[in-house]
RNA sequence: CGGGAAGUAGCGCAGCUUGGUAGCGCGCAGCGUUCGGGACGCUGAGGUCGCGGGUUCAAAUCCCGCCUUCCCGACCA
């Protein structure tokens, strides 16, 4: 390609609304363009690169054993309300109404994947099965940013698995695992494996392919000394012994009016120099069983709920008078048939202060095993900086950084909601499918190839990701044919070679 | 959706406080010079001053409403 031909249309300065580093550099650098709040042109080295990611990801996906195909990006509403998803994803969905009936611009597509795979598919002979798919896809984000990270209108590299039996869908997520890091690896990305929270998608085990970044949303929890690394829905931190302690304070009731949240309690015993970590920060929740629980975390730290539970709504205090909303306390409660359960930070000695469970008192001088019980520890904070690891209990790391992508063992979840998705065993039985998916951003690669391989002077491509692979300058073609001549037989045997 | 900032030429900005018919740099076009390491000179094109309304003899400038964009937060398979 002569770069006279080419549709390079580059800036001195940046726009001045394009804040991170890669957006800015793929802006100056010709290679997209903004159309809109998170919709962006492809120009033509932009598109050169986003073939050459496409590519790694096709050649790592053939290798592993998956097949390419090709879905809609229309989808009839039916299917969405269906899985139930037309509800707990609404905010991001795009509809379109038209006189022929209402439809969804794709966000995902496991909804479609089941409902062919489910007609087509109906034999274990014919599982293992892995089909991705490399194309648009939409999400009204509410706030798309910092260039091709975050868009309504994304690529996406989408695989998925279906098999026989659970065993094998841990075989055929590990192989994906596998083919994730490889992809990575080839795109020379320092990306981090984490296990993480699967979130409205569903599902148990999955991970999150984080790549450290300044502009990254996310954080994760990493250990240096055991390797350790979860996002910070799934990270929780190690029980750390405290030494005993015999807290002779005097448990004592006061009159707290109008006082529910620790903010406010603080706030009316701040002459006594309360602090909201002395305090107690009581919730409930319903566990994976549904037992109603009340959970007890440090006052000065955020609550992280355990894995398959669901958190007390306004309304379920109708049916629970003993709990008094803003004034609940762990004192009494084990009478009650509530379960209490604390984060193992409760264990440290000290007086705590807390609700009385009756409205506008509080307790203080709360001490654990004369005042209250609990009956089960675990992790129930978001973990902080410094917090201990749930492994080898050395202090955890929290490391900015952008999600690259996110492999998921879905289970049962879709095949169970999806009619057909289903298959005829050995034995002659019907049984359901066990699903993965595994999702790369692809347009959102580009963006954070960028921040990691550019300096002060521009972007660096890894060499496979790079537009071109040489660049040639000729010096002064016009004066010399000999140098024309030369340049333009390159150019043809260049070509040639491709 | 909450908080903040900004919309003036393709890009970066000034002008607004104190109303008087819009300017700078880069880029772009023409001509000339220069040219084996990101050239220079002259000339020129290009603007509904985000949109709508109001005040005024007169609005980029003052007032009201709206829209858009960006940043922080909420949200995020």
């Amino acid at each position: 390609m002569r770069m006279s031909k080419l549709l390079l249309p580059t800036l001195r300065e940046a726009p001045a609304d394009a804040e991170a580093a890669s957006h800015r550099l793929l802006l100056r650098a010709g290679f997209i363009r903004r159309l809109t709040s998170g919709v962006y042109s492809f120009l033509p080295l932009g598109l050169k690169v986003l073939s050459n990611i496409e590519n790694i990801i096709r050649q790592e996906m053939d290798k592993a054993g998956a097949e390419e195909i090709l879905l809609p990006a229309l989808h009839p509403l039916e299917i969405w309300q269906q899985s139930g998803r037309a509800q707990t994803m609404k905010d991001v969905l795009m509809k379109v109404e038209t006189t022929s009936g209402s439809f969804v611009l794709g966000p995902t597509h496991e909804e479609v994947i089941t409902a062919i795979v489910g007609a087509e598919v109906n034999s274990y002979k014919e599982l293992p099965l892995n089909l991705y798919q490399i194309q648009t896809k939409f999400r009204d984000e509410p706030r798309a940013r910092f260039g091709l990270m975050r868009t309504k209108e994304f690529i996406m590299k989408d695989a998925y698995s279906f098999d026989a039996s659970q065993e094998e869908m841990g075989s055929s997520y590990q192989t994906m695992y596998d083919a994730y890091c490889k992809i990575f690896e080839r795109c020379d990305l320092s990306y981090q494996p984490v296990e993480a929270d699967a979130g409205a998608i569903g599902g148990k085990v999955n991970h999150e392919f984080m790549v450290p970044s300044q502009i990254g949303e996310d954080h994760f929890a990493s250990c240096a000394n055991c390797r350790y690394s979860a996002n910070l829905e799934a990270a929780t931190k190690a029980d750390i012994g405290f030494e005993s302690k015999s807290i002779d304070q005097e448990l004592k009731e006061h009159f707290t009016p109008d006082r529910p949240g620790i903010d406010l309690v603080v706030e009316h015993f701040k002459e006594q120099g309360l602090v909201a970590k002395d305090m107690l920060k009581c919730f409930v929740f319903f566990d994976s069983n549904n037992k109603i629980n009340v959970g007890l975390v440090p006052g000065d730290r955020q609550v992280r709920l355990p894995k398959g539970s669901r958190g007390f709504e306004e309304k379920d205090f109708l049916d629970y008078p003993d709990l008094v909303k803003g004034y609940i306390g762990p004192k009494g409660l084990n009478t009650k048939d509530i379960k209490v359960v604390a984060d193992y930070s409760v264990k440290e000695p000290k007086a705590w202060v807390s609700g009385a469970n009756k409205k506008n008192y509080h307790y203080s001088g709360l001490v654990l095993g004369r005042d209250f019980s609990v009956e089960n520890w675990d992790s129930l904070t978001v973990v902080e900086q410094g917090d201990p690891c749930p492994r080898c209990s050395s202090p955890l790391v929290l490391v900015r950084s952008v999600e690259a992508g996110h492999t998921f063992q879905l289970g049962l979840t879709y095949s169970k909601l999806i009619p057909g998705a289903s298959f005829t065993d050995a034995q002659g039985k019907e049984q359901l499918y066990w699903m993965g998916c595994y999702g790369i951003g692809v347009t959102r690669l580009i963006a954070i190839i960028a921040e990691e391989h550019h300096d002060d002077k521009g972007l660096i491509w890894p060499k496979e990701i790079a537009p071109y692979a040489i660049h040639i300058i000729s010096l002064n073609p016009h004066k010399s044919s000999e140098v024309n001549l030369f340049l333009n037989n390159f150019i043809k045997i260049y070509l040639q070679l491709g």
